[in-house]
DNA sequence: CGAATCTCAGACGGACTGAAATGA
DNA sequence: CTCATTTCAGTCAGTCTGAGATTC
């Protein structure tokens, strides 16, 4: 069988290397998740949920870069499986107040392990120091196109 | 509006940061493309036939690393443009020869700008000292994941 | 009024699986 | 018989659009 490396051309375009290994990524965290029965939205939602504790949908959506309308379907996943809950704001009715439960922080905590175990192999072949140089140089470029404000 | 950055625990999650800046670049990617009536798909195989020649449709999935059953469908769609012509091979005759044509040359050249500009764009806070490390450093990572064996 | 929120229904491209037909 | 190739049909998760109802 001839060799399999993609053309030249292809191996030295950033974003070619980038959704390559953003492939693989997504094929290690999905899996891992799987196991725990759960997505990686679900571990988005309560990442969020964890850090800023309750708030609205809408706000989920903003923080965790996924669709308004995926986040209506996530939560109530999540809701299902008794890892949120949902209750509708007092002072403003457009809203449902998001809050998770001490069993979503204990899922939460059980992909936290998941997650980091795929850290690892993701990064097997770099040292310490270039895992911090790759991970500063991603977090810079996603500023840029992502920025905060 | 409140701020919208992601949770802290996905920020420093190399695979998030990876997979997020993968969208961000397959859209651009995809937008470049578009003007020319392309897909990724489309510039993957070209450049393979570029690079190496002549060849079958399952080693071009292998090269692209697109699956066989989609490079059915792309290849399809570069014969109906004439950018590619595909024929019987005679000495097995379970395979297709594809072959570029000089209007697909002509493609991949207009494909090459479209793509250079993306990096460009892509890589824009990064110095060029910068853009050789992460390059290098994904290119690394790749290897690992996806041995050519 | 305009703007934001939640929800549903559907679409869309990329990645993948299963199975059949053909032939080495 | 086993294996590789091409092709079709269909699935799948992640992402996104449009529209409607409600509330600010």
């Amino acid at each position: 069988m001839g060799a399999m490396s993609p053309p030249s051309r292809l191996s030295s375009l950033p974003s070619w290397l980038l959704t390559q290994l953003a492939r693989h990524a997504q094929r290690l965290v999905s899996a891992g998740f799987a196991g725990a029965g759960a997505r990686g939205y679900h571990y988005r939602l309560l990442a969020a949920l964890r850090e800023f504790g309750p708030t609205s949908q809408a706000e989920l959506g903003r923080w965790c870069a996924i669709d308004r309308s995926d986040v209506v379907a996530a939560i109530n996943e999540l809701a299902a499986a008794g890892y949120v809950s949902r209750s509708p704001d007092p002072v403003d009715r457009r809203r449902n107040i998001v809050e998770i439960t001490p069993a979503g922080e204990r899922q939460a905590a059980r992909l936290d392990e998941a997650v980091d175990g795929v850290q690892d192999e993701l990064l097997a072949p770099l040292s310490a120091a270039e895992r911090r140089q790759l991970t500063a140089l991603l977090g810079r470029l996603l500023d840029h196109h992502a920025p905060p404000h």
